[in-house]
Formats: C-alpha cells, sequence, structure tokens
DNA sequence: CTTTTAATGTAATATCGTAACAGTTTAACT
DNA sequence: AGTTAAACTGTTACGATATTACATTAAAAG
C-alpha cells in the first residue's frame, strides 16, 4: 500500500522573503544551543547567517570571505570548525558532490533528507521523503546491510528553471 | 503492488577471486571500446587495473602512486584524465563522499547503482535496485523536480563485518 | 599523405580541508 | 570569589584533492 499524504518538500521560490528564513534559523540555533547547553559563539552566528542568506550551496572559502568582519583575514580552520558545529547540530548540510554547504530547511523536523540540486539555477531543496529513506533502508539490510548514514543527491532541473526554458 | 524479485547486489566477499574479476572488467572495457570505436590506451587500462584490484575506493593519488612504472612520477592530470574517461564509460565510479573511486561491479548491465560503504572494512558494494530509484525519480518528479542523475551512499556495516563482532 | 581529432607531457596553480599547539574564555564546583 | 576543567579561539603550517593552460605527439578520417 502507498503512502499516499503529501510530501514534504521544500525549493526556494524566486520571490520568497529570505531574512524571514534567516531570523528563524537564527532562531532555531538559539534555542537548540540554549536546550542542548551549547555556546552559539559569534563565528557559529556569523557562519549560519551566511548560508542562510543562500540557497545556493556556498564553499567553505565563500564562507570565509564574507566573515572578513573587521577587514580580519580569517583562517580556514575557522570555518570549518563552525560548519562542523552547525552540521551536528542538524542546522547545516554538507553536499558531497559539490563540497559545499547549506542551510537546511527543515529544522526541528526529524527528517531524513535528500537534496535537490538544480544544475541551471544552482539552487538546492531538500525534499525529505521518508519514503525514499525507507526504501532504501529496506534494500539495503535485504542485501545484509546494517545502515547508519544516508546520502541522497538528486541533480537536475527545478520547476521554475524547467518552466522558463 | 510490490516488486518482488531478487535485489540484485554485489558485496565482495572475503574470499572471491581477485584476478578473476580484474579480468573481466579488462575484457569488457576493451569490448565496450572496440564497440563504440574509443581508444582503450595504456594509461586507461593502467588505471582501470589499479582500481579493479582492489574493493576498497582509491583516491586519484593512491592510484597515481601505482602508476609508477619506469619509475616515472606521473602528474595527477594524468590519472583524473583517465578516470574522467572511465567513468564516462560507466566502468568507474566516484563516491563523492570519500572523493574515491571503485570499480563498477555490473557493467553492462545498464543498472541504476546506490553504493554500500562499509565503515569497518571500507570495502564497497553496489546495491542495484531500481525500486530506490524509482521511488527517487517518483519522489522528486511528484515535488516539480526533473532528475538527470542520483548519487546515493550509504554508509554502515556490511555483513561479514557484522558477524565478525 | 595531409588534415583533423584525440591523447599525452609538463608545469603551474587553484581549491578544499586538517594538524598541532599555545592562549583565552566560559562554566562548574568548591 | 578562587580554582579547576572544558570548550573555544588564534595562528601557522601543511596535506589532500583537482584543474588550467599550452606545447607536442599519435591516431583516424578523408
Amino acid at each position: 500500500m502507498e503512502d499516499l499524504e503529501a510530501l514534504p518538500v521544500r525549493f526556494p521560490s524566486r520571490q520568497h522573503n529570505h531574512s524571514s528564513c534567516v531570523n528563524k534559523l537564527l532562531g532555531d540555533a538559539e534555542e537548540e544551543c540554549r536546550r542542548q547547553k551549547l555556546r552559539f559563539t559569534e563565528h557559529r552566528r556569523k557562519v549560519l547567517e551566511i548560508i542562510a542568506s543562500s540557497h545556493k550551496p556556498l564553499g567553505a572559502y565563500d564562507i570565509l570571505e564574507q566573515m572578513n568582519f573587521s577587514g580580519r583575514r580569517q583562517a580556514p580552520v575557522v570555518a570549518y570548525r563552525a560548519l562542523d558545529f552547525l552540521i551536528n547540530l542538524g542546522l547545516v548540510h554538507r553536499l558531497n558532490s559539490l563540497n559545499a554547504f547549506v542551510a537546511c530547511m527543515a529544522v526541528g523536523e526529524d527528517h531524513t533528507a535528500q537534496f535537490l540540486i538544480c544544475r541551471q539555477c544552482k539552487n538546492v531543496g531538500e525534499l525529505n521523503s521518508n519514503r525514499v529513506s525507507e526504501r532504501i533502508e529496506k534494500d539495503a539490510v535485504e542485501a545484509g546491510f546494517q545502515v547508519d548514514q544516508q546520502l541522497v543527491e538528486i541533480i537536475g532541473i527545478c520547476y521554475e528553471c524547467a518552466e522558463s526554458g
């Protein structure tokens, strides 16, 4: 029997309100850090803010460039440390096929994620399909493999790019 | 309705015969190149041979090291060029989460592939599940996304490692 | 046998990521 | 408050991965 519930998808539309989604994410981060008694330091806030301000994946060095507040050039490790922290918290995802990072679009929803990478506009969305993750889990187990982690990246053309030719 | 056919899986067992699988792959490569009128040059043969001799993924620089026939140290680009060729032919796969390469275990079978990466023994197998790829395709389309390529890497513990504790 | 296309050789450089360690801040506990 | 332990930061250096550019050679097509 098929699960026919609406599929949770998040793909950034062209005219969505960026600053509100940045604010939401920062709020979520603060709350989550309070809950887990973790420190939401300046670097971490800044990196999250930079990532959240773009739905296009950013490389670590892109992020680094935008961290030059007060003219100081930061060392790469500064960005990577903050990224590790944010990834562990589930606020940021790493795209292995691009060596790049995006903000999570479904914080706190305990979701599985498959990434939709538009090779035209370069935006990245999340397909949060439990059907996909369960199918993978089942077939892997049937093949005698115990699954810890799934990395699913789907490359193609998003709806808006398909429409505009 | 579920597809209940046996799931094609390939995971290298501990005592399988390596040299025969290397030979098979080289044979397939030659045949495929003849068919497509492509040149199966020394570099390409050597790189394929190196990759096929290991079920553990190899980095480009690992491969490069093993290309030092006649004491010449090759430039990185030599390995990358051969790898690109072999990947386009479907003889070699790239694992994005590891920046590494493995030989295809199902050449000529027109398969979709999901990779099973054992984090203990480091061997990599292929789960060739059309059910997975179709599930991904369907859900992505339902989400308004046109799929060109799927990258699925599954990290966990293989059967043999699970058994031996 | 000449023209065109594909592959190679070589050097340089770009991009991505981590190790190591000293110093500082924060939290937790007397 | 003062002490200690843990977490975070600053800094330097380096390691690992991948590509560009361009001159040369080899192979295939006409």
